[in-house]
DNA sequence: CGGTATCCCCCGCGATACTG
DNA sequence: CAGTATCGCGGGGGATACCG
């Protein structure tokens, strides 16, 4: 009873698991698709090993989630069950509630990381040129040792390194953070951004041209806001 | 950062509201339609006065609830805003993943208080006598202290009581505690427990006859669990 | 890569009492 | 009815180190 409501209603017997701490979001990422623990621990970058551990042993034990020991070559593996899969409303309905109606974004969110993480799963990597290309992103207003990532795309697939990947990127973005998740979100529109010069691209003419259908966005930026922003508007740079 | 998830992740940012403990149940306890401090409260038996004002004072500081001040003789009131309403798929589907999913029942969660509630808000008062109609409940399998609660009908509202209301019942309902949520929730048959004598009346004929139209049972019982169930059969009885 | 083990702090929350 | 006030503890979970 200390974790539980003492009530038979099917919706505190739910929330009795779903409300535990990072719960949901480990499932949202299993719903992504990840299956290994660490790439699910790349999505929720912030958990402690042990607890993410923690976490997907109980999932286990609701039946939510399925473990897969190693075999062959390829290590332990998390599945969703029927049940976890039927989780995805849920998980749906909260993030678009959030995407209207959540509060505005702290410092503390605005996690190049997770940033990193999100765009990885949301470029279009059929519009990309068919060779390798490097992304580099840099940002300011954000910790200097997180101010820079790169995601490249070779063969349809992307990588994303929070490191130097050791060799010169193709394109390289210069953003405000924020500025540069509020239009991530779908709350500012890319290419104004891009035209006022506030989202500013470095690199060959062609790529510098292509470059904003490579990003999906969040797929949650279709989804207007509600709540009345108190959306900082930042001063627009002149074009160069 | 307590509190938080360090994300900027619009399901980060909702869970970090909806995860607090007891807070999707008191807006659960909104949508049905409670406006004021005890009607939440009997709703949500098991939270500690105190709790409970914390958390409507951080769902008006997060923009979901609106606090109305006591005016003209009635109380204070506790209305949703649009924020909140939007909440209502949230807790739908969760709700929904519990009826198809969640862990059986313990002894702690057969709480006959929250089934008196529960039931008081889904009992279908125009197929009840015009007068005033008392039920009285009896089970079996629950501490002596609540093993009966009765509801009241008069003039299309039900009105629940925990202790003897000082008049006799019209009909007395009897059942073991777990058999009778079951059924409340939709795992069994009513008609079926009634005639196997799992359920049993004592009344007058025509109201014997009319009860199982009177229960409305639970939102949910129409959606067919999905989880394997350990139904645990319990061996009918002879019909009287 | 794929996790365990351990330590320890802090605060969430349950319990109880009390007030306007 | 509609909440506040206070106290105390338990354990959740963050941090860090370590292992196969």
């Amino acid at each position: 009873m200390t974790r539980g409501y003492g009530q038979y209603c099917p919706l505190a017997l739910a929330a009795e698991l779903l409300t535990q701490r990072w719960t949901i979001l480990i499932v949202s990422r299993l719903i992504d698709g990840c299956t290994t623990f660490n790439a699910i621990h790349r999505g929720v970058p912030r958990i402690s090993p042990s607890l993410l551990s923690q976490r997907l042993t109980e999932l286990a034990g609701a039946g939510i989630v399925e473990k897969r020991p190693a075999q062959g070559g390829s290590g332990p593996s998390y599945q969703l069950t029927p049940a976890g899969e039927d989780l995805a409303p849920v998980i749906e309905q909260m993030a678009i509630w959030g995407q209207f109606w959540a509060r505005e974004m702290t410092k503390e969110d605005l996690d190049p990381a997770f940033l990193a993480w999100s765009m990885h799963t949301r470029m279009n990597v059929d519009a990309m040129p068919s060779g390798r290309t490097t992304l580099e992103f840099e940002f300011t207003g954000a910790p200097r040792e997180f101010r820079r990532f790169w995601l490249i795309s070779e063969s349809g697939k992307i990588d994303m390194c929070l490191k130097h990947p050791g060799f010169e990127a193709n394109l390289v973005v210069r953003s405000e953070l924020r500025l540069f998740i509020e239009t991530w979100r779908g709350f500012r529109d890319l290419r104004s951004e891009l035209r006022s010069g506030n989202i500013r691209l470095d690199g060959p003419a062609p790529l510098r041209k292509q470059f904003p259908d490579w990003l999906l966005l969040s797929s949650l930026a279709p989804y207007r806001r509600k709540r009345p922003g108190r959306e900082r508007s930042l001063p627009t740079r002149p074009r160069g």
